[in-house]
DNA sequence: GCCGTATCTCTCAACGCTGAAATAACTTCG
DNA sequence: CGAAGTTATTTCAGCGTTGAGAGATACGGC
């Protein structure tokens, strides 16, 4: 909108994105919609989360895992022997319900990669633990998962990365994402 | 991790997101994986698009719409008038497949807000337009759809949205999300 | 005019998530 | 002890997506 208006040869108009061409046609359509720069930054981040997502599942398909599955197997390999996890846990770590949950489970367990066992302690409760291939695939998959994503983005300059992770992060805690438990 | 690290008093520890935990049991799990600047930076874009879609999602319940179907809406109502594109330019404008996007009209033309008719010129093709009360709908959702997106940035400095918007560019171009169409 | 290729839309099974609720077991406290 | 409330996990209908491909039509070149 306002590059087109630039005084020529002064400055390189700055690259536009699908979010600014999405911008310009609700400000011509909906003139009344005075700040549109809210929208714009969310769309960003949606659109981003959506394109990175769409390049990492080759990874995850070429070891035979869904995005969720490698998601669980993820959470239980970081916290460490003897790798075990209760569902409620796994629903805190994760940004899903606990109904997602249980299907993922019930899902991983049929592929044999995780197992679960009646808690001692509480019978409400159920210990969810990687199996020994369980294992094997997710310290596998995840080598080449960050291989992966650093080739995603190594056509973005490592300063501009910075700048991003800082100030996502500030968004984050605004947001109130500051625990992982 | 490196946060404890810092001399103390000299300068205030920056706050934590669930990210930087995250990252931080994958060192201590595994060491080997040595630069996991590129996994925190996608999961804080992920974890910030999960976090702000859910937010959205109460606007459009409180008009009856799925976020998928305002989308739709929401792409029509851009393109201006007659308000009418067809399937598969939708599928260009979205980021989804052409088989969702036949399920959303579905369900669109069911509730009334989009009508499919032929395209005069082209048997194989189908021209989808907003209803009057499609129009109104979409109307009165995009304004507050606009407002609650101002009021879950408004935690974040004016500052900090500029910032991270212009870096957004700069990434989704590196990604090739250069043109909406 | 005809043929091969490209395009447009839709179909369908498998997968995945939500929101609400059911079931069972624990805990608290009078 | 026993009722009331809380916690842990699962169930299920409705919605939504992908990926592969079917069916119909259009088009470019001979």
């Amino acid at each position: 909108m306002n590059d087109s208006a630039a005084p020529p040869g002064v400055e390189a108009p700055a690259e536009t994105d699908a979010v600014d061409q999405l911008t310009a046609q609700w400000a011509r359509e909906r003139p009344d919609l005075d700040d549109l720069t809210a929208m714009a930054l969310i769309g960003r981040i949606n659109r981003a989360s959506s394109l990175l997502l769409k390049r990492m599942k080759p990874v995850f398909t070429a070891h035979g895992l869904e995005n969720a599955e490698f998601d669980v197997l993820a959470t239980l390999r970081r916290a460490g022997a003897p790798h075990e996890l209760t569902p409620s846990e796994l629903v805190l770590s994760s940004m899903v319900t606990s109904g997602a949950v249980t299907n993922r489970l019930d899902r991983l367990e049929r592929k044999g990669l995780v197992e679960r066992r009646p808690d001692p302690g509480d019978r409400r409760a159920v210990r969810v633990r990687l199996t020994s291939p369980g294992l094997d695939l997710v310290d596998r998959t995840v080598m080449a998962h960050v291989a992966n994503e650093e080739r995603i983005l190594a056509a973005l300059p490592a300063a501009d990365q910075r700048l991003l992770s800082d100030a996502l992060r500030r968004l984050l805690v605004a947001l109130g994402d500051t625990r992982l438990g």
